[in-house]
RNA sequence: GCGAGAGUGGCGGAACUGGCAGACGCGCUGGACUUAGGAUCCAGUGGGCAACCGUGGGGGUUCGAGUCCCCCCUCUCGCACCA
């Protein structure tokens, strides 16, 4: 080493300047797809490109699929890493409706300033297959997808309730509904209206997407938030003849079959089909009026908790096993979208019904007791929990859960019921009244129905006008737009209409992954031999709020494509990761804290290599960590640390044998952790090895080389320059993973701690293949341990190898 | 309310299937080098004079518990009238 490269010092902005622009140059991160002979997909969460800029949480998400993505390579993978932008939607187009701009104007500009500080990061991605959601050849395919799924029956029309502004004049988001009223006008009552929108039909996929969650390697944390989403419950749908007219029953989906002899009233949703059938001439003046003021409550403020509120439709029905009247009301507590929409109330083991029984004096019987229960003891809530069958006839005294089962089938043997699974998980609405969106490639004819865009014709493209703002017209944006919306059917050649809503989206994301590796193909969606070569994914790391939506979607989409015989497989993700959220100074990162920090700052002040370092020290990846500046001083030290001994190393010197262990002991333990994406512990390590060198340096030739290769995934920048600087002509990104002896990892002679009666009262070497009774011995010769037991009999001992000697006296 | 996760030094955080609590880093203290340093290097650093005590609190299992079991408290994140 020439003492001029010795003298050198660590100036991040420089190295990182010379590699980035030298990776660009020699194409380091290009892989070639089509004959890349061990592929490896990784892929991270892209980013809607706010134009804020960069968030920290972006950087922290994007480094730690970086850091995976750069250990895979070192392995010897060649290594897919992509990027693209979800540029679509609705969170840009408010934006533009704040600032007054148009996003079709504004979203360019977001996306080069995001392009920008992504390029600062280092990140090994693949430039050329970048995708962007809103340029025509990605929603083309968007909506190519679209016309498959509604030529399969996947795609149906149906009329759904949305939150609808009077004063916007537009359909909603849920997250702009704030407390029942408008976030854009706040006195302004959001209201509920049925509108015809377009759903995917995930539901029919609800088992299969419960199923596979059984065998998928993702995160337990992700499986867990999809399973409650779908959210199964098993039954039984039961029919409850009206008294009035037995040849009409009524359906209901209970998980309570067991309480069946406890129900006591029955209750509608107010938009039950038969709820005006069944009001009579006295009652419908206060139903149809309770009917309208739930209609009018907007759909977040009717789902909030609160006092149970119903009305008497003066109808009844018949208890199938009581024999007695059931009256029947109506209520907003039970859901329309959910199971029949009708319930049978048992007060006396349901909390809601209980309520609503007490509010308006209906019976209340228990038919559950826990063993030596009196069966008239009264409650003071619904009582759910287990127990036996009373006051129910011949099923008294069965086990709750065996109860289940014998009131199904005796109900089934006289057709009045039948076991049921019923899912929470409902059909996708992706029709959004809005502008910036990829059109939904529909057409409307008066004589041929709904046809969809014939594929010579898509992308149907996102007309660009000065006035896509909601107003007072009370329709979509699209539809004032004449010269969009007027158009010839493709199948009769009328005139017909155009649909004006754009898609969610949810659907842009749901399949940007499938369209990556095909990115360069202009005539397909996806290449068949490059989507079977790379496809699935094999990592995916990103943030857990997107466990139920996003993620659901993209598995659903990807069922769907593979049903269609589109794609080769069921499962979009091989493996998926979820990172954690980052604070800062102990407190969730937002504005009106004031402590939200840009990366820009800290790259700036820093560099790249030590920001990205600093975020994959300071706690768990996958649960998250808190920010401090304070802490970016250790990272950086660190990495001038590496600099220097690396620099200062001697090439042929036989190391000390401590610090060869260390080193080989180093090896395996970053290459482990690194691999279950334990970060943090992966640095301390190598922290840990660089004390170890400091300690008992100089460094040798493998050492050193060892110390770069696994810091190279972390600090990629410096990593190349010490490499470059040892005399490696080719990017380190093109070495492999230091390899260590597995004997070496392991000392000959360990430390054991000797515990009497639980406590420690001496250490004693011993070697690592000692036989137990020389471990005992050593340890009973040692004169702590010996002044412990003082001459006491010694009752038992363990030994745990390579740990401790624990005696009881 | 339901579901999931977490409570460990002054701080961020380690601790594999129960096995020496506090790795690693920040900060702090002392020292070295310096005209000087908020630069760098070295050493020390849970509490207590000690026996000992210490992982949110209280019980329990065990030779041994941060880790397992029961009860309670606090916080974070999802979902929220799903029958």
């Amino acid at each position: 080493m020439s003492d001029s490269a010795m003298n050198e010092k660590y100036d991040p902005a420089a190295v990182e300047a010379k590699w980035q622009q030298g990776w660009a140059e020699r194409g380091t991160n290009r892989v070639d797809l089509r004959t890349a002979p061990r592929p490896f997909y990784t892929l991270m969460m892209f980013p809607y490109p706010s134009a804020e800029g960069l968030h920290i949480g972006n950087v922290f998400a994007f480094t730690g699929a970086d850091v995976f993505a750069r250990f895979r390579r070192l392995q010897g993978f060649d290594v897919f890493e992509p990027f693209g932008f979800d540029a679509f939607g609705i969170h840009t187009e408010n934006y533009a409706l704040n600032v007054g701009a148009n996003p079709a104007q504004l979203t360019p500009r977001s996306v080069a300033n995001f392009r920008r500080q992504v390029r600062r990061v280092g990140l090994m991605l693949n430039w050329e297959h970048e995708v962007d959601t809103t340029s025509p050849e990605y929603y083309r395919w968007t909506q190519w997808i679209f016309v498959q799924l509604y030529k399969h029956g996947l795609a149906v029309r149906k009329k759904a309730p949305v939150n609808w502004c009077p004063a916007c004049q537009t359909v909603l988001a849920n997250e702009q509904v704030i407390d029942g009223f408008c976030e854009r006008h706040g006195d302004t009552r959001v209201e509920q209206r049925l509108l015809e929108q377009w759903f995917f039909a995930i539901t029919k996929y609800a088992q299969r997407l419960l199923d596979n969650l059984d065998w998928i390697d993702w995160s337990d944390t992700t499986k867990m938030a999809q399973r409650n989403w779908i959210g199964r419950s098993e039954g039984a749908e039961i029919d409850f003849a009206l008294a009035d007219d037995p040849t009409r029953r009524l359906r209901v989906f209970t998980t309570r079959p067991d309480t069946l002899f406890g129900a006591t009233y029955m209750v509608l949703a107010p938009e039950h089909a038969w709820v005006e059938s069944l009001t009579t001439l006295a009652q419908r003046p206060a139903v149809m009026a309770y009917r309208e003021r739930t209609a009018k409550m907007d759909v977040v403020s009717r789902r909030a908790v609160k006092e149970k509120t119903g009305v008497f439709t003066g109808s009844d029905a018949i208890n199938p096993a009581t024999q007695e009247r059931l009256p029947i009301w109506i209520a907003d507590y039970v859901l329309a979208e959910y199971g029949t929409g009708a319930i049978m109330a048992v007060p006396a083991h349901d909390e809601r019904d209980f309520e609503f029984a007490q509010v308006f004096g209906l019976p209340i019987r228990r038919v559950i007791a826990n063993d030596g229960e009196r069966a008239d003891t009264p409650l003071a809530a619904g009582y759910a929990g287990p127990g036996r069958l009373v006051n129910s006839a011949q099923f008294d005294a069965m086990d709750a859960e065996q109860g289940k089962r014998a009131i199904t089938e005796w109900l089934r043997a006289q057709g009045q019921g039948t076991a049921r699974v019923q899912y929470r998980l409902h059909d996708w609405c992706v029709s959004r009244q809005r502008y910036w969106g990829p059109p939904i490639p529909m057409i409307y004819c008066d004589a041929c129905g709904i046809v969809p865009v014939p594929e010579k014709d898509l992308p149907v493209l996102l007309p660009e006008v000065e006035d896509f703002r909601p107003n007072a017209s009370g329709v979509a944006p699209l539809a004032r737009v004449e010269t969009f919306y007027r158009v010839a059917c493709p199948q009769c050649g009328q005139m017909a209409r155009r649909e004006t809503d754009v898609s969610d989206t949810f659907l842009d994301s749901a399949w940007y992954f499938l369209r990556y590796p095909s990115a360069q193909r202009g005539d397909v969606a996806f290449d068949p031999e490059l989507t079977k070569k790379w496809l699935p994914v094999d990592m995916y790391i990103g943030g857990n709020e997107h466990a139920v939506l996003h993620l659901l979607y993209s598995r659903f989409l990807t069922m769907a494509l593979h049903e269609l015989g589109l794609i080769p497989f069921e499962e979009p993700f091989k493996q998926f990761r979820a990172h954690g959220l980052i604070i800062k100074d102990g407190a969730k990162m937002s504005k009106s804290r004031g402590n939200v920090v840009s990366p820009d700052s800290y790259i700036e002040q820093y560099g790249a290599d030590v920001f990205r370092l600093y975020m994959m020290f300071l706690g768990s990846y996958q649960e998250g960590g808190d920010f401090r500046d304070e802490g970016m001083t250790g990272v950086r030290r660190f990495l001038e640390g590496v600099w220097r001994v690396v620099r200062e190393h001697e090439p042929k010197r036989d190391v000390a044998e401590v610090l060869l262990r260390a080193t080989h002991k180093t090896i395996r333990k970053v290459g482990e952790d690194v691999e279950a994406l334990r970060y943090n512990t992966a640095i301390a390590a190598m922290m840990t090895l660089l004390n170890d060198v400091k300690r008992h340096g100089p460094a040798n030739r493998w050492v050193s080389e060892a110390l770069v290769l696994m810091v190279a995934p972390f600090a990629p920048h410096i990593a190349e320059e010490l490499w470059e600087a040892m005399g490696h002509a080719t990017s380190i990104f093109d070495a492999r993973w230091p390899a260590f002896d597995d004997a070496m990892t392991r000392d000959a002679v360990v430390e054991l701690a000797v515990q009497v009666n639980g406590k420690v009262r001496g250490r004693i070497q011993v070697a690592a293949d000692d036989a137990e009774d020389v471990v005992i011995a050593a340890a009973l010769a040692d004169s702590g341990v010996h002044a412990a037991i003082a001459g006491k009999p010694i009752k038992r001992r363990v030994v745990v190898p390579g740990r401790l000697v624990s005696l009881v006296v």
